[in-house]
DNA sequence: CCTTGTTGTGCAACTAGTTGCATAAACCGT
DNA sequence: ACGGTTTATGCAACTAGTTGCACAACAAGG
């Protein structure tokens, strides 16, 4: 249950409307917790029936019309049991991983295209990462909250650089691989 | 869709009962596709309405009795087309990540107690798959099935280790923010 | 024999996330 | 003033995964 969560943060961060904060999950808090706009909008509408959150501005609430929501006392308050608490991981779920798996049993074949295809958006990725972290944190800017945001950042950072070097690993020993297509 | 492929493989690798592959699950497969014993279940029904996969023994199918299945050439088949298809990557879903993000918002009290657990069920992932390591990945197996599942290992394994850095970093941050629990 | 625990199988209900589509206002060229 | 595109909000149906529980067979101990 944690959509809900991500949203108060990016609230927190700055009031929004719907489709604001769906941009913002899409260039960043989506890194790490990605949502659609429907789910978006559904949340913020169970949020502002908890009482967590409410509807900024006094003018008509009309179909197509812009409706920004900020957080409540009541909507912090949540957020902050909700971060300390415990928490067991989650187990992660890795597609490629298991056709690499399965590709043992079955045969590589056609698989190595798609290997290159991901190291080729994993290079994005990470480009973009660092984009944003010369952008958002120059040397100096190390507040508390500076600090953290950074520390999330870099996480991302360096996830992208294991798998891209991952799959360039992974590629290479492809390459060597016996008859090719092994069965 | 991954689940019923996950199934596959693992049959292909040996074929089980239910029970026997929700083991496998939690050893092995389950490190980056988990799945409870129910869900493997229903699956199992699929997959064997389908085709793909049948049950091995003549005996009487009763509950409580073990049932065994094996992969069908079909199901074989599946599982190959499956593995070479393009498919993108899905997003991460990383809740400790958004709580470190909220942290930065409402302040980081009780998060570093919850830091070291993970930090701690990290080390002992790393610990278990170096262990896998040692007794299935000997130098000399290196037939291009091993080298595939050997491949897989070395993900998890890196990950884990990358992930035991990070946290470490983590709380060495911590240890000198400003005020402890900033807001 | 009879209860208690373990192994093995499975259904049902619920939760979270995805996909497809509907609706309406605003802006823009003609 | 008219039709097309973009901005903005949202509902409904579907899919995948989780949780809670039920039930049968068998083995072990009193």
């Amino acid at each position: 249950m944690s959509l809900p969560h991500a949203i108060l943060t990016a609230l927190l961060e700055k009031p929004s409307s719907g489709l604001e904060l769906t941009r913002r999950f899409d260039r960043s808090i989506g890194y790490f917790w990605s949502a659609t706009h429907q789910q978006i909008y559904r949340e913020l509408g169970k949020l502002e029936a908890e009482g967590l959150i409410r509807a900024l501005p006094a003018e008509q609430p009309v179909r197509g019309q812009k409706k920004s929501y900020e957080v409540l006392p009541a909507g912090r308050a949540e957020l902050a049991r909700w971060t300390a608490a415990a928490q067991d991981p989650k187990p992660h779920r890795d597609t490629l991983l298991l056709r690499l798996r399965a590709a043992a049993m079955v045969g590589t074949a056609g698989l190595e295209a798609d290997l290159r295809r991901h190291l080729d958006l994993h290079r994005q990725q990470l480009a973009e990462y660092e984009k944003i972290e010369q952008r958002d944190f120059p040397p100096g800017k190390d507040s508390a909250q500076d600090r953290l945001q950074h520390l999330v950042l870099r996480a991302g950072i360096d996830l992208e650089t294991f798998w891209t070097q991952w799959l360039e690993h992974a590629l290479a020993e492809f390459a060597e691989l016996p008859g090719r297509d092994a069965k």
